[in-house]
DNA sequence: GATAGTGGATAGTGGCGCTATCCGTAGCGG
DNA sequence: CCGCTACGGATAGCGCCACTATCCACTATC
């Protein structure tokens, strides 16, 4: 395929991919002619990979072009492979970690990943990713969020245990590769979302409002002044069956 | 305190206060003359609070300044803030919400949700962030991450359900307004930086390095090939046990 | 041979989060 | 009262990022 087909069956303008390809994030189709190449299902592939990345994962262009560099490359090493993952979701702006704060934080951090008896590299970027939350609720006097600081991480070593292991699971060498950045990056966002639904979920049921029609979701919803008028959810507590039915308004 | 000390005591630079104040994230300082005014210890929270939302939530300027809106405002209705701050997290750039496929995402989310009963309103802007993440994922054929999807569900709601708990059950109203905030933002960067250190160590764990001195984060540190030197961090299994404890200094 | 599409290169755009500069006034030690 | 620094307010500019637009010579297809 050309790129004009590849642009329609990835839903990518034309100009995006010319500068993914500049970028190195793509690599070059195979040419025909002087001025021409083509492309394959790997490129599509590559393509939507990419788009998972940078729109659903937040990641960046430049650090797309290293994961996807080193998937690319014969760097069958798991082990680095993450890590370039972790590098690659760490935000842009951060906060200052020169001060004093940070840095007993910091401290705080390596603490935590010890009395856990969790084996991590100490100098990892992401402790100083939990050094940044951590501080920045120190400085809020949001002890109470760090009350519960064990409920945390058993939950997130729960849900590593679990994408670790489909990981090392599958059998197939490139998917484990592919596995590894989508269970990270996706598993992410894929939690993310449900941890907010499941925000809404609790406060509607801890205060009591599990059986009316209102929800956390109600926000900003345009003109509609706060109640509204019925959802077509019909609250009833039977989990499993009854597909999708009902909710396809919108 | 003037505008010069607020900027020592946060650590934000003068012009960027200004900017916050011209636009609206930050309240105006108390006037005492035609062109001098105050501010408070309420100036300096607010401001560590725009930080903490900024650099460590990755909430933009414009989206802090509704965050902030709603908790100034005598708008103590805590669904409603907590429909804003979820609208504070979606990110900017999100796949088209246009195609096929993600139509099809966006039903399964849909059945998500139905199937674990979690009362959410059916137009939740996070509904459309999960049908973000199943649609990529389907649609790079990763459905074995979806095979445990049952996994993250009630993880989510393990996690939520904490969350909710330690909000509501705060005494002060003010304080639960905040953590509302704070526990949303903050919780995700907290957790997302413990499920990555998690991951580290069960990769490690998995693997059979966990005694070895290799660990996941080792990724892109500069020059120091691979192996190096033993790390600070004795592997012990036991979790639990050790509560805040040693969580106060700051 | 007309028309649409292609690859390659270069330049431009829009948004975002600051940052720099200027100005006239206020505070404050002497 | 002088002189200095700091302040507030306003306006303009900057740097980065992820595209997007335009142009060109050439190719594919009808």
């Amino acid at each position: 395929m050309r790129i004009g087909e590849l642009s329609r069956r990835s839903g990518v303008a034309i100009p995006t991919i010319k500068y993914y390809l500049r970028e190195g994030l793509l690599p070059p189709g195979t040419p025909t002619a002087a001025n021409q190449a083509v492309y394959d299902d790997e490129h599509l592939r590559r393509l939507r990979l990419i788009r998972a990345l940078v729109d659903v994962g937040g990641v960046s262009v430049s650090a797309t072009r290293e994961v996807v560099g080193a998937l690319a490359d014969n760097a069958p090493d798991l082990l680095r492979l993450f890590g370039i993952v972790h590098e690659a979701v760490m935000p842009k702006r951060r906060p200052d970690p020169g001060s004093p704060t940070w840095t007993t934080a910091r401290e705080q951090a390596a603490r935590v990943v010890d009395d856990n008896g969790w084996f991590v590299h100490p100098e990892s970027p992401s402790l100083d990713l939990l050094a940044d939350a951590l501080s920045a609720l120190t400085s809020l006097e949001m002890t109470t969020i760090l009350d519960h600081l064990d409920t945390y991480t058993s939950l997130a070593q729960s849900l590593a245990a679990t994408e670790v292991g489909y990981v090392l699971r599958d059998p197939d060498e490139a998917r484990r590769l592919e596995l590894v950045v989508l269970g990270t990056v996706l598993g992410e966002a894929l939690f993310g979302a449900l941890r907010l639904l499941a925000h809404q979920h609790e406060s509607a049921v801890q205060l009591g409002f599990a059986s009316s029609a209102t929800g956390v979701g109600a926000g900003l919803e345009g003109a509609d002044d706060g109640r509204h008028v019925e959802p077509a959810v019909a609250p009833r507590k039977g989990l499993r069956e009854q597909g999708v039915t009902d909710v396809e308004q919108r």
